[in-house]
DNA sequence: AAGAAGGAGGTTA
DNA sequence: TAACCTCCTTCTT
């Protein structure tokens, strides 16, 4: 790995970057064990002693999903982490039928587990498409797509600034590229290109299975119907703010619900807010004073106004969701 | 210093 | 024409 503190090929550091100190710690316990890679870089289930634990780590307010996923955190002590997979019964040997029982069930809990992890890695891609107003295949980009995917990825995941280096290439360019090119291209060009790597595997896996995706697609009812309806119409701020505030595992840290019922945001990261808003419309000179004083524009719309309760960077929406 | 408020003219789809 | 974008001044936190 050449970037430290970064886990590439973990859709895990790709959804919840700021986990990255406990997941490189949680992957020091367990450096000389590494798990075969399967679609999105998650590790196989013939594997869960060490694959469940991750999850519980992720298991904060700010990853509701995973809390939902796992349920009832298991104890620590109770987890099967390092242990020896038990060995098979020996000839003659009287298998435990409780034993085995457990052992299909645990196994049936991690296949729903990666479906549904699966299932979240799809969506924050879908959402970043709409958001970006970018096709989720990689190979559909134009070289000002690129430069908007880059872009969102850096601040996203807030990494250096990569996009310089990438000019002038298509999402075709892009893919055609190996590992070793993003490697020479910069220190986190691994990182990079491991996030590429998702969202190609999303593609390949939306093409074999279009069905599901539409189905998710369809159940998916975060998004406004003028958005689904008429995906090539441009977004309005307030409607791109909603759909921030409605993914929490990835925005709440420049954006987050004050009081959702009351539709009262916050805007934690000022600049990192008026940047992503930036991209999205490609207006590189977009600041938090340009972004506030659109806002503001709100105000005589009946859109969004201030709480009764004036505070610094606080928002109202007049209808809450 | 950063944010809030709002006027005024410009740009884009 | 709507919905910003940009720049600006004045005031507040």
């Amino acid at each position: 790995m050449g970037s430290p503190g970064y886990a590439a090929h973990s859709p895990l550091y790709i959804s919840h970057p700021h986990h990255i100190d406990t997941r490189a710690a949680w992957l020091d316990e367990v450096e000389d064990v590494k798990p075969p890679r399967s679609l999105f870089g998650l590790p196989e289930l013939s594997w869960p002693g060490v694959y469940l634990p991750c999850y519980e780590r992720l298991a904060t307010e700010e990853n509701p999903w995973v809390l939902r996923m796992i349920g009832t955190p298991t104890p620590p002590a109770a987890l099967p982490s390092r242990t020896p997979e038990p060995s098979p019964a020996k000839p003659g040997q009287a298998q435990d039928p409780r034993s085995e029982m457990e052992g299909q069930v645990e196994e049936r809990c991690l296949e729903q587990v990666q479906t549904m992890v699966v299932g979240e890695v799809l969506k924050d891609i879908d959402t970043a498409c709409k958001l970006l107003n970018i096709a989720s295949d990689p190979l559909d980009w134009s070289c000002g797509d690129v430069q908007k995917w880059l872009l969102w990825t850096e601040h996203l995941y807030k990494l250096p600034q990569l996009s310089t280096m990438f000019q002038q290439l298509s999402g075709r360019d892009l893919c055609s590229m190996a590992e070793a090119d993003f490697k020479h291209s910069s220190q986190f060009g691994d990182v990079l290109y491991a996030h590429l790597d998702i969202w190609r595997s999303a593609a390949a896996m939306k093409e074999r299975c279009p069905t599901e995706d539409s189905k998710s697609a369809a159940d998916d009812d975060s998004w406004p119907d003028v958005i689904c309806k008429y995906p090539n119409q441009p977004i309005h701020l307030w409607q791109f703010l909603r759909e921030l505030l409605l993914k929490p595992h990835n925005y709440s840290r420049c954006i987050r619900w004050v009081n959702k019922e009351k539709g009262i945001f916050k805007i934690e990261d000022s600049a990192h807010v008026a940047r992503l808003w930036g991209i999205r419309k490609n207006r590189p000179a977009m600041n938090y004073d340009k972004l506030s004083r659109s806002i503001r524009q709100y105000y005589k719309k009946g859109i969004i106004r201030k709480p009764d309760v004036s505070r610094r960077l606080v928002y109202q929406f007049v209808n809450p969701v």
